[in-house]
DNA sequence: CACTGTGAATAAATTCACAGCC
DNA sequence: GGCTGTGAATTTATTCACAGTG
């Protein structure tokens, strides 16, 4: 058991845990760091290391429990009940996401939506009824959300997250295309497809 | 001017790319990598050096012009023409993707877009006709396109990964939520909102 | 003088290599 | 014998610190 873990670790542990779901599926029983590293792409010794951060889950000489270190994983990452999150944007890209995560994840659930449009408040999307964002704060304080998504436009996302933090969120995810300045205390992911396309742009373009 | 360029330098060139968009729209003439730090978030070094890979584009003493350093980075990019993009999958994530390219990029098209989905071949998305798959690997080695977007379900995704790295394809932005094993000669990014979601949980959860 | 460009120093992440154990 | 767990070695990335220059 260590104190601090290097977020690189951190984020390859929902790798593991998408691929343990592959091998609960195949009802493998066992699974060896080689064998994962064949599948993940990560090298073995990197994946006993991630994991040996959290304690001794495999037994030597024969590998990892699948259900054991699932099990393990999930409780690591706070996914083993079920988790909160707000989302702050209900245009188009939010309808998507709101739709995604409430299909796609059966432990975190999108408990509260927010919009500055007054059309869309009342409305209801993915099963939760829209708010408007002038409650974001008051409501996400009352009830403890710690987890928040941000599709909002761009001039107003670093608004947005300063409100988030204050309300008491500990990690954004974030979808504005814009530099935001991370509150103290939070923990911030931003996804921007369009850097994503123009990197490799790079590499397409590149002669080999 | 060096030969290898680390794929963490190319990843923040789009960023500084927006910040010069930015930059220009405010009518700044001149920007220091002091600015550009306290924008980004970025080091002040790590930006002079990640611009130092590609040549001296700075003023000592003064700065970096905006107008010669944002034409430089699309250069360096691949932004300053138009680079012509396939889309494979023609689902509601497809869908979203083939919109949010034409409307964001102005050097980005996406010029051939692929389903399995009889019923979706001959639609038009996005400005583009929708063609089946099995016409992929040829009309995208007869049309010479690099870069793609695989937005396809998991158990297809490798299987089009492999046939377009067949046809010329040289970097892939990934939906897919599978570990796929990328073709040789083939830069591959993939993009999993699960993953992102998941360990942020982590960070949401941990007590501070 | 202010700011770039860059070697040198440091820190972080990965890989090596092997002791320890089932 | 085979595979984990882990210090040591290596590689990679970042930061420091300053010489060079308009």
């Amino acid at each position: 058991m260590e104190y601090y873990i290097p977020d690189v670790t951190i984020r390859r542990l929902p790798a593991y845990l998408r691929l343990l779901g592959e091998l609960e599926d195949e009802h493998a029983e066992i699974v060896s760091s080689a064998e994962m590293s064949r599948r993940t792409g990560f090298s073995s010794e990197q994946i006993r290391k991630d994991l040996a951060y959290f304690g001794a889950f495999g037994t030597r000489g024969v590998g990892y429990r699948v259900d054991f270190l699932q099990e393990r994983l999930r409780k690591i990452l706070g996914l083993d009940g079920l988790v909160a999150a707000a989302l702050v944007g209900a245009g188009k890209l939010g309808q998507s996401l709101a739709r995604y995560v409430q299909s796609q994840h059966r432990s975190i659930r999108i408990s509260h939506i927010f919009d500055i449009d007054e059309d869309l408040v009342g409305q209801t999307l993915a099963g939760v009824t829209i708010m408007h964002t002038r409650e974001m704060e008051e409501t996400v304080a009352e009830s403890g959300v710690r987890l928040a998504v941000v599709a909002v436009p761009a001039p107003e996302a670093q608004e947005v997250v300063d409100s988030l933090a204050r309300a008491g969120v500990r990690a954004i995810l974030n979808f504005a295309p814009v530099f935001l300045k991370p509150p103290q205390g939070v923990v911030m992911k931003s996804v921007d497809l369009s850097s994503e396309m123009r990197s490799l742009v790079y590499y397409a373009r590149k002669c080999r």
